[in-house]
DNA sequence: GTCTATACACTGATAGAC
DNA sequence: GTCTATCAGTGTATAGAC
């Protein structure tokens, strides 16, 4: 209960959080939410399977933590772009550009993958399906506002904008796919090819 | 033994596989791979669990024999377009309205998902991401040669045709999953998205 | 060709020792 | 905070009757 063993504490309950989280995500990720085990997740993370349970409800409990984290963590970058300063084409252009970027890092693919998972075998989880669907809509509310902005300037190609949204959007999970599949075609895919779909 | 009995047995027999066939393709789009159950998909057919393995040999046969099917008929459609007479560009530009027409049509999207399935999850189930990598290289032994004409031409933009043909088919991919989830959205998308993708 | 009943393995989750 | 042992539930696959 002293000040230094409260500190050790933290830390080492932080460095297995750290270490189940991560071994989660790549296990969801390769074998899909009903195919991973706990028992998998756990010898993955080098841990008990008891120790899991320590920091997790449930396995629903822990792919839901890794869905959300993972749409957090793509909406903050939205929001990012969505106030940067320059013409809503620019920013849509500097926010391809990122995608490409982070796309291609394996963790960041993993992501996408587990967001992917939860839309197309959510139907076995509860609830899961409605709660990314309305997660998700977050994204068009910050979006849709810069793409009609861009077809009033004339860059985007006119018709319905939430479409277009949804195209990019659409472009971008098939992209994490790719990746996902490691065949070595990422280095030629442009952030031009993903503002294309716009015009 | 009369000719008569014996087609009455192959009737019955066809009409017991697509049952199971079409119940099975909706089960394992809706919950992947392992979250799909046997018992699920005789119920969906209509008939019991142990008839469905009198069809197939096991679960993972099942999941086999869709993923094949799946990959065989966009192959097929595949050839018809290289085949096709007009210029490259006019036969990628021909590709993209079927396959936007087809997209929609609830069941051509199931099997996108299957496809995706089988890429997201396959890790499971052994061999299957070999073989389906291996089938889908043919889509890009077709594709690529299309795409070079079309660069030399000047209509697709240059770089390797590769990755464009990646690019186009993930885009494909990431529109099927948006279909799948019946948001209402794909009226707005276009032929020309995807072929904008490759200028 | 179709069904019911059942064997056997595996998984998610809990309890309790250290 | 971490582990081992264990239970109840469920899933694949098979056997045998009709």
């Amino acid at each position: 209960m002293s000040p230094r063993g409260k500190e050790l504490n933290e830390e080492m309950r932080a460095e297995a959080l750290t270490k189940i989280e991560s071994a989660a995500l790549e296990v969801f990720a390769h074998y899909g939410y009903h195919g991973a085990t706990m028992r998998h997740i756990a010898q993955a993370a080098g841990v008990s399977q008891g120790l899991v349970y320590h920091y997790f409800p449930s396995k629903e409990d822990t792919f839901r933590h890794l869905v959300d984290s993972a749409v957090a963590e793509s909406l903050e970058a939205m929001r990012l772009l969505v106030s940067a300063p320059g013409t809503a084409w620019q920013r849509i252009e500097t926010y391809a550009a990122l995608v490409i970027e982070t796309l291609f890092q394996p963790e960041t693919s993993l992501r996408f993958v587990i967001m992917l998972q939860a839309l197309t075998q959510g139907a076995g989880v509860p609830g899961l399906l409605d709660h990314v669907a309305e997660t998700t809509e977050a994204y068009y509310d910050l979006f849709v506002p810069l793409i009609e902005e861009a077809q009033r300037s004339g860059e985007a190609a006119p018709g319905d904008p939430r479409a277009l949204a949804a195209a990019f959007f659409s472009f971008i999970q098939g992209l994490a796919t790719l990746v996902f599949q490691r065949k070595g075609l990422e280095k030629g895919i442009t952030p031009r090819m993903l503002t294309n779909i716009l015009r």
